[in-house]
DNA sequence: TAAGATCTACTACGGTTGTAGTAAGAAGGA
DNA sequence: TCCTTCTTACTACAACCGTAGTAGATCTTA
């Protein structure tokens, strides 16, 4: 499943918090967006209608919750740049990260402990 | 620079092969994609536009060539994805691409020399 | 109980993207 | 020279995206 740059904004807040109201959302995001309380409605509603969020009435008021996991969004969204951006591999994607000296010490000390064990398979 | 999906494959072709004219790209993508001329065309004006791409005219045929360097263009798609998918930063990435177990055999070793060069300076 | 605050449902609107079509000029071959 | 084939310039149009607004229902509180 593909999701927008707004959605994943919402989803993040929904994922750290859930289950919550339109209000509680737009209460995490409101900092670093600003949106008017219907963008996170509209948002929302598309949301649901895409199936990656569960909407249910309280009283007179929607709850939300995630139905799309995380990991699953991060999987398509990594997909999706390989196949967009590289040639559809990970593995230029990590020499690139390299290349580019996007990786911390400790980031790359976790990748070569991660190529040890593998390899030791 | 952002890059939609479409743009990205115009701009693989011509990485690949530049100058070329519309209807060379066009011959290059045609298999993946099957587009219309006209389409190849609307795609190029738009890179144009957004000076990722130089159109330089010969007798009557435009002549097309990459401006936006690949790495230039790698780079910001990695960002967006970083920000937009996870916290900003590659090592959440890296992680995520360890858990899914993305790399392969030969990915690995590669990555393995890689990381050794770096350490060692 | 009447006014403000909220919530929902619906609509809006310009920009971007995917995917062309058409008309008119240029160029090359019969 | 006239027909065919390219090419260009311009236009189109629906779906998706970002960002709301409005109207009417409902809840809360003085």
């Amino acid at each position: 499943m593909q999701l927008s740059s707004t959605e994943w904004k919402i989803m993040h807040a929904l994922w750290q918090r859930s289950p919550a109201t339109a209000r509680e959302i737009l209460g995490a995001v409101d900092e670093e967006t600003h949106w008017a309380y219907t963008t996170v409605r509209t948002l929302l509603a598309r949301l649901v209608e895409k199936g990656a969020v569960a909407e249910h009435k309280q009283a007179n008021t929607s709850i939300y919750e995630p139905i799309l996991a995380r990991e699953d969004a991060r999987k398509d969204a990594v997909q999706s740049l390989l196949d967009r951006v590289f040639d559809g591999t990970a593995g230029s994607l990590v020499q690139h990260l390299i290349r580019e000296r996007k990786l911390s010490k400790k980031d790359r000390a976790a990748l070569a402990r991660m190529l040890e064990e593998d390899s030791a398979r």
